[in-house]
RNA sequence: GGCGGCGUAGCUCAGUUGGUCAGAGCAUCCGGCUCAUAAUCGGAAGGUCGUCGGUUCAAGUCCGACCGCCGCUACCA
């Protein structure tokens, strides 16, 4: 059996969780689901990130000690995924023994293999921040920009990573995988990045406190990219004395935003490298999914959360939204008007009113029984080449192209349908093989939509007279025409997306 | 400043290696239908493919310059 492992980032818990952390962590929830539906065996990853100064200094404000902080905010992203129906199969968080020891045991081998070694870190350092500045970044060149007081000249010791050795045996790994970063242009970027010359970069603090002590030199606290990166390894069981990670590693995708390409795909293919890891098989890099133009963010404010938006238009209709509408590797928007005009045209207008018309057709006509679909109907045509190409975009990480291929079978059957008025023919036999196409049709619409809308998805399914779980179905058969089963009871029920008054 | 990305119908976007590539969905207008959630179906209109040059028999599709928007610029995930 094929295996499937994807990763969100780790995300950090000095905030809430928001609409940006939720459009990633959908975005892999859906593609896992689509990968269940092929049959693979899928290990889907979320998790926290909880070290770093950041996270001791906010528990220090709210008087808490470190883990009790990150104790109280890590279920909340948990609680979010819950609510999202999201199917992760493993949340790592950093302050779990498992992750230590993963990042131990990197850590080690890259000391090891004479890549890390102890250098002078220096620069221009806030006391009041506590935290190092660019030149660029200052006000005036020696004033921090948050809280306008001149900068200290500050040299501390530090272990660094030796990245500039990498650079041409990155460059070279990329040439030969050159599919491994998706989309293409953001691929280009990092290209980019590597080409313009890459540094070495301090990988300890002695200042530090909050976070995992080096193996090698108990003075030092692991700071940031050896932590957070490492969670995709320690989640399948890197660092536990075995070579059982191999089962799962490398990874098949690691979900990232454009703003972390260069730690996911700079630093962290050498840091494996450097440790005689396997590199990932590949990253999806997405944009940022805006809230009506601002970046979403705790600094932002946003006023309406559009989680809240829920509500308007439940869970699966919101998934879909957020799906459907943005293309993986942009920035999408989300807007009020957006989301409402997407809802009442592809959910309400196409695919809720597909199935209610169906249903009355098949109550009026055919006894309330569905009926079977003809092995050569127009429809079979549109059926297969809307799942080779829903196939293909989910193959490159594309759910608002898959989910239109999709679609583009429901305004098939619609038309379908025009094309036959059955409601206008006496009942019989060629009455019952357009209703046996729409209810075929929907069939595979219903499992093609799923990883999108897994809940309509499975009402959908139901209504139709399947039996069973819509998510145990398995492609490409599922979606071969001709296995709609005559006889089942078709039920109406209330609108599956009550159309939105503007 | 440096590096990079984007700029195609009102809106969101497709257009892999240059030659039916000028497209889809939504919105708009006209018409049909009335099984259905004022849904659906058909048709129409709508773009000098950011601007200016260049290469070519032929360029959204290659090259150069410019304009506009945006990201990164290194230890913040």
């Amino acid at each position: 059996m094929n295996r499937f492992y994807v990763t969100t980032p780790i995300y950090y818990v000095n905030a809430e969780p928001h609409l940006g952390h939720a459009y990633t962590t959908i975005v892999g929830d859906a593609l896992t689901r689509w990968h269940r539906l092929l049959g693979e065996d899928v290990k889907y990853l979320t998790g926290t990130d909880e070290h770093g100064l950041k996270i001791q200094q906010a528990a220090a404000a709210a008087g808490m000690e470190p883990q009790a902080f990150t104790d109280a905010i890590a279920p909340k992203f948990a609680a979010l995924w819950g609510r999202l129906n999201i199917a992760n199969d493993d949340f790592i968080r950093t302050t779990e023994a498992r992750h230590k020891a993963a990042v131990v045991e990197l850590l080690q081998r890259c000391y090891d293999a004479g890549d890390i070694e102890l250098d002078t870190f220096a620069g221009k350092y806030c006391v009041a921040c506590e935290e190092y500045y660019a030149d660029d970044e200052l006000l005036d060149g020696d004033r921090c920009p948050i809280h306008q007081r001149p900068v200290e000249y500050f040299e501390e010791e530090n272990y660094f990573f030796r990245l500039s050795r990498f650079e041409d045996r990155l460059l070279d790994w990329y040439a030969r995988h050159p599919t491994a970063m998706i989309p293409e242009h953001r691929g280009n970027e990092a290209l980019g990045l590597i080409k313009s010359g890459l540094r070495d970069f301090s990988i300890s603090r002695t200042s530090l406190e909050w976070g995992i002590r080096l193996p090698w030199d108990a003075g030092h606290v692991a700071y940031v990219w050896f932590d957070a990166l490492t969670n995709y390894l320690a989640a399948v069981g890197f660092g536990d004395g075995t070579d059982g990670y191999r089962e799962r590693w490398p990874v098949d995708y690691h979900l990232i935003g454009k703003d972390i390409v260069r730690q996911h795909c700079v630093y962290w293919p050498a840091m494996l490298m450097s440790a005689g890891v396997d590199l990932p098989k590949g990253w999806a890099i997405g944009g940022w999914l805006l809230s009506d133009g601002d970046k979403i963010s705790k600094s932002s404010g946003n006023a309406v959360d559009p989680l809240d938006l829920i509500n308007d238009v439940g869970l699966d209709g919101f998934r879909y939204y957020v799906l459907a509408d943005t293309t993986y590797g942009n920035d999408g928007d989300f807007t009020y008007g957006g989301l409402v005009s997407r809802y009442n045209a592809d959910l309400a207008n196409n695919l809720g009113n597909l199935a209610a018309r169906v249903a009355t057709v098949v109550a009026k006509k055919c006894d309330g029984l569905g009926t079977a679909p003809d092995p050569d109907s127009a429809l079979a045509a549109h059926a297969a080449s809307a799942y080779t190409e829903t196939a293909a975009q989910w193959d490159v990480v594309q759910p608002s192209r898959a989910l239109d291929a999709t679609w583009s079978l429901i305004r098939a059957t619609n038309g379908h349908l025009e094309a036959n008025e059955p409601w206008k023919a006496e009942p019989g036999p060629a009455v019952d093989l357009v209703i046996g196409d729409a209810l075929e049709a929907l069939r595979i619409v219903a499992v093609l939509c799923s990883p999108a809308m897994p809940d309509i998805a499975q009402t959908v399914w139901e209504r139709i007279g399947m039996t069973g779980d819509v998510a145990d179905q398995r492609l490409p058969a599922a979606a071969e025409w001709g296995q709609y089963t005559a006889g089942a009871t078709v039920t109406k029920g209330d609108a599956l997306f009550p159309r939105i008054r503007a």
